[in-house]
DNA sequence: CGCGGATTGTTGTCAATGACAACATTTACA
DNA sequence: TGTAAATGTTGTCATTGACAACAATCCGCG
């Protein structure tokens, strides 16, 4: 059986291409995407985890590792469970994630004295001196992403975002 | 030598916990983390991609597919590196993803008469069909996101992002 | 008190993903 | 022409998320 006929490599003449050779590449039509907010939030959570990786690397911290040891500092004492449940992450890889954290020194997990299932953590005192560099830098990020948005948009984001949350 | 002397583990006596055994689980503070845009952003991101791949499982696409799919529909006989380019995906990446669709039956490769490195990307038949029946599940997907987010959260935002884009 | 169910922390596995490097082929440009 | 760049491909590596299973512990109820 013959193939079927092959269509017009040409039937969307790359609308707006530019036709200057070594120009950037030309960007194509999204279609239905544009109606998609996911995919916009998406492209914006990309770029900003990016950078902030990029920012955090002095201190070979990940974003979620930084949320973790952010809510332990505001939350002494709580267990594994608490910062779990607040950060929508699972217990299975939180605790994971709290060895690397306590093989670095900065957290401690002491017995509940109330819950013998649980482990109280807090910061030590090298856990502290760290997260506050790590914060620093991390606002440093934010100030670059609040340019990079423009100031009303990003304020209008955030409201829009913490206002839902 | 002797341990550091325990932090109470009462510092912070859990701000506004309901003291009603059995309510859900108190919320924690969240710190600096309510100044990152990021955060938020994220946990957007990841509640529609829950979402978005739960309405799309009856045909097993993934988001990153879907939107592949979309752009080969509205920009037929481009090469990979176009469709790569404009989704801000690897070259690798895309190269795999394109092969399951192959296999599926849902897009065919044809040598590009203009470039002999490139292959020029269409759907087929199949293709076309399947993805006229996922993009329906997908606008439901929109509707319901319109919903959870309220008509103007959801307008504001769209507004916000694509003018950024 | 004793028991069953729920919770907590842990470990292990599995699949999916992203980031890289390397490569052959082909094109573009100086 | 010859050198650099682009394209598609393959493979590897580390990371991640989602699950299941498990021991220890707590809770509620008879």
């Amino acid at each position: 059986m013959a193939a079927k006929p092959r269509p017009s490599q040409r039937a969307v003449p790359v609308i707006g291409e530019d036709s200057r050779a070594g120009a950037e590449a030309a960007r194509l039509d999204l279609g239905i995407l544009e109606g998609h907010l996911g995919y916009f939030v998406r492209r914006l959570q990309v770029e900003i985890f990016q950078q902030l990786i990029t920012a955090l690397a002095p201190f070979n911290v990940r974003p979620a590792q930084f949320s973790v040891l952010v809510l332990i500092e505001r939350n002494p004492g709580q267990p594994q469970a608490a910062i779990a449940r607040s950060l929508n992450i699972e217990r299975a890889a939180l605790a994971k994630m709290l060895h690397e954290l306590e093989r670095r020194g900065w957290i401690q997990r002491l017995p509940s004295v109330d819950d013998g299932r649980s482990h109280a953590l807090f910061l030590t005192g090298a856990g502290e001196d760290a997260l506050t560099r790590i914060k620093a830098l991390a606002q440093d990020h934010e100030r670059r992403l609040e340019r990079r948005l423009g100031a009303r948009r990003y304020r209008e984001l955030a409201a829009l975002l913490k206002d839902f949350g």
